[in-house]
DNA sequence: TTTTAAATCAATAAAAAAGTTGTCGCAGTT
DNA sequence: AACTGCGACAACTTTTTTATTGATTTAAAA
């Protein structure tokens, strides 16, 4: 049987992401050496919490949503997952299992990649360790903006920190929202996904937003933002 | 935060399973101390085709089956695999990679045992080896049946194969027709769903099972074997 | 070539999941 | 004690997925 997943068209594809431009013919090599390529389908586990992790995943194309998982069905989502991003990288770098879930939203095409071969790239590659570090770093900030949203504010500042960031990934990405369901909403703000319907409803009257079947136009940036703020 | 998914109530479970009773109490401590258990909600991967696996899994409950993906959305449905069984053995082995997929079709308990820990022990323990190769090779046994059945049969057969195959585990799993979808059963066939559909019709029809909802009782074994043998 | 086996397509029906809304109750605050 | 914020539940609607059926096409076998 031949090798399947690998043979799409599409499929077939170089390290030519922008933070691999920087490796040396060498060191680019014995990434791809031992690189495999997965595609994970719409609905997929890109890391399961708590599973073992011997690799980081680099998301070639497609979408994926970070959580965490709570007692079973409940899940907090953490971000969005977009092309050129790591997934994984504390498990590479410090604990062996993953300390949160992901799961595909759009047909995935990733790269795994052992974490030995990236530690090695890393210390043979100062440029790469940096902006490797840089990255992980500004996923962390991103996670204490979260934990703040998460601690201290309540449901309408939950919900407006929801909007205000999905709606920045709209540009790049139009049906971001048509990809979610409301129970995700609900699941980035923390909040039930009853709350979640009710309080985008609400929005909607105070003309904050429009709802157009699953898709949410921002129309008051500024007022959001406030809401966001006060909490 | 505390660790989350390993405090549920029933969750806390030591390596009572059988196939660990032969592991003297330091073999025994080895493995309890690398393992990690992780909870697989119903739907999600326990492997993914093509993924590093650098450890096995040992399902203490729940089911879930195990398929080979081609290209988007056809998959060929191997077995279900059963508590008390491992997966991926294969690639602790021999591949870096699990070479198929596989999904909790009920919620599971997972151990996920470091292949390292897995080699050293067999290596100490000889009977645990033996074991570990005897489970190895009955799975592959299978495969063997099923591959034919892939090769030479067609419709009738394969679908008798596997009726059949999906009822001897009916005893210990008796809601196991409940957790499968027709396009399930045909992807245990190997032919489209829509053949499935009528194919199950028909074997209605000719009073070899009965379809009550979801569920199907097999009534004519003797000529459902006949069936399964002329392919 | 004719026959046969089975996939694909299209249309529809049925079942399941997701979304919506109102009501209630609880745990903190004021 | 009254109020606030929010989750939980129940009833209901809408949307999506799954199942079913017949007609058509393709491909292989006789």
């Amino acid at each position: 049987m031949k090798p399947i997943l690998e043979t799409d068209k599409e499929f077939i594809c170089d390290i030519q992401a922008p933070c691999f431009q920087m490796l040396s013919p060498e060191e680019a090599e014995l990434v791809r050496a031992s690189k495999t390529q997965v595609l994970f389908r719409k609905g997929d586990n890109l890391t399961k919490q708590g599973a073992f992790a011997s690799y980081a995943l680099f998301v070639i194309k497609g979408l994926a949503k970070q959580y965490i998982e709570r007692d079973s069905s409940k899940n907090y989502n953490l971000r969005i997952i977009q092309p050129g991003e790591f997934v994984g990288l504390s498990a590479v770098f410090t604990k062996n299992t993953f300390n949160y879930s992901s799961v595909a939203i759009t047909d995935c095409q990733v790269f795994l990649i052992e974490k030995v071969v990236i530690t090695e790239v890393i210390k043979q590659n100062g440029e790469f360790g940096f902006n490797m570090i840089r990255r992980y770093c500004s996923q962390n900030a991103n996670l204490f903006d979260t934990l703040r949203t998460a601690l201290f504010k309540q449901m309408n500042g939950r919900m407006a920190d929801t909007l205000l960031y999905l709606d920045s990934l709209k540009f790049q990405y139009p049906d971001i929202f048509q990809l979610l369901s409301r129970k995700d909403m609900a699941d980035f703000a923390g909040i039930s996904t009853e709350s979640a319907v009710k309080l985008l409803k609400n929005f909607e009257k105070d003309n904050l937003i429009e709802l157009h079947e699953k898709d949410i136009v921002l129309v008051n940036y500024t007022e959001l933002q406030e809401i966001s703020k006060k909490g």
